[in-house]
DNA sequence: CATTTTTGAATCCTATGGGATTTGCCTATG
DNA sequence: CATAGGCAAATCCCATAGGATTCAAAAATG
């Protein structure tokens, strides 16, 4: 018995497929692959030096995400750019989901929990922003993980699946809806905001910053954005 | 020109993959494959006669709904029963997303949409209701219907996403958590009552009875289900 | 020149094969 | 009897190959 005997594996083993999913996912995610872009399946295998088999495995996962559209006999593209109309599908959906999740939150805290929000809040404050896109990266990362650690910890498996399946849609409309850029300020204190509430263990003003965060986001940027 | 020229082809061509997943989601969804069986790549290979490859696709995108689960080397299995704590998040989530689901299609009735559900509704009705647990596919299939209509119609396909990640859970409930069976009567009358506010096209009306729709069957089913 | 046809490359889709891993069973051992 | 070890079948995983389809650009036609 050569192996550690009270974990025998590490914990899950990958496979290849699960790779190549984590490489698709970041470069949808950190913007390398832009909205309508074809996403060929031989073409990402040579690329990652694979089979074509583990590559529609990782595809077809991403599907079902709405990160890809898939036409069948024509191949994967990355999920066409939103329409204003779509943003603000997503901001009403946003609104109904996000104020219960942080409310459900906010009756769960733990110190662990409240470190890594202010971790969030931190990094956002202190992101570097460019004036160039490229250069919020890590100012959409940290906002996108302090979204998430919230949904996460709502103790309700299930919202938080409503919750990520929005969330992968909002990230991308970070990257590429021209806004978030030029109301970093406003949408650090609305972040600060909720994060109080989170901090003082109150459901009900938790929920509400959260709600007034959200549907400021929906204003600012149905001002903000491109006609489209 | 021999073909149609406004419609060139059909609609979209089916490949294997698409009819391996639809074949794998209707034994999911109509009690043959129960929570925890496995369900092997191979082994549905050789049931459909086609090749391992697209039953993998198939699985892998079934994997994000969570009807099914995967261990990697291990293979895919039905996900296994629900815990009444998992039930009880479950019917939280619901109460989060129809009521609102139900508001938003109240605002677009149109005639079309009226006559399915008076449909839905009647079909609930009449199914047969035997004592055996199988004689109820019509009456879960009418239910699962219903909401579904509701769901699609809201005019929010993000909204939508969010409900077809807890349908699918709603619908494996119907058939695994015992429940459904024994209070049918009540369960037609509280969809008649939502039906009725549609009809009438008042949104608050509709979510209110939705509400309490998605709350009694919260109740009712604490009460009845096995332990777990 | 505009439109259609053809041609070839790229890509999708799926069957096949085989190495790696798991699982069940059977045997051996204490 | 309980446990450990080993073997065989089943299964997962992935690379490969080739037929089918799409796409784009060249060639042909009017």
């Amino acid at each position: 018995m050569s192996r550690n005997p009270s974990r025998a594996r590490p914990v899950s083993r990958q496979v290849l497929a699960d790779h190549v999913h984590e490489a698709i996912l970041e470069s949808l995610m950190d913007g390398r692959l832009e909205p309508g872009a074809p996403i060929s399946i031989d073409g990402t295998a040579r690329d990652l030096d694979v089979s074509p088999t583990p590559v529609r495995e990782a595809l077809a996962r991403l599907e079902h995400t709405g990160l890809v559209v898939r036409v069948a006999l024509k191949g994967y593209r990355v999920a066409p750019v939103f329409s204003r109309e779509d943003f603000a599908h997503l901001m009403d959906a946003r609104l109904v989901i996000e104020p219960v999740l942080t409310r459900w939150t906010a009756q769960r805290m733990f110190p662990e929990l409240l470190a890594e929000l202010r971790k969030a809040i931190t990094d956002l404050k202190t992101a570097p922003r460019g004036p160039s896109f490229a250069e919020f990266r890590d100012y959409f990362e940290a906002d996108e993980r302090f979204h998430r650690l919230i949904a996460e910890n709502s103790g309700n498996p299930f919202m938080h699946d409503a919750y990520t399946a929005l969330g992968g849609q909002v990230q991308r409309f970070r990257l590429f809806g021209g806004v978030g850029i030029t109301d970093a300020e406003f949408a650090i204190a609305e972040h600060q905001a909720v994060f109080h509430a989170l901090e003082q263990g109150d459901p009900a003003a938790a929920a509400a910053a959260m709600t007034d965060h959200v549907s400021k986001v929906r204003q600012r940027s149905i001002q903000d954005a491109p006609p489209g």
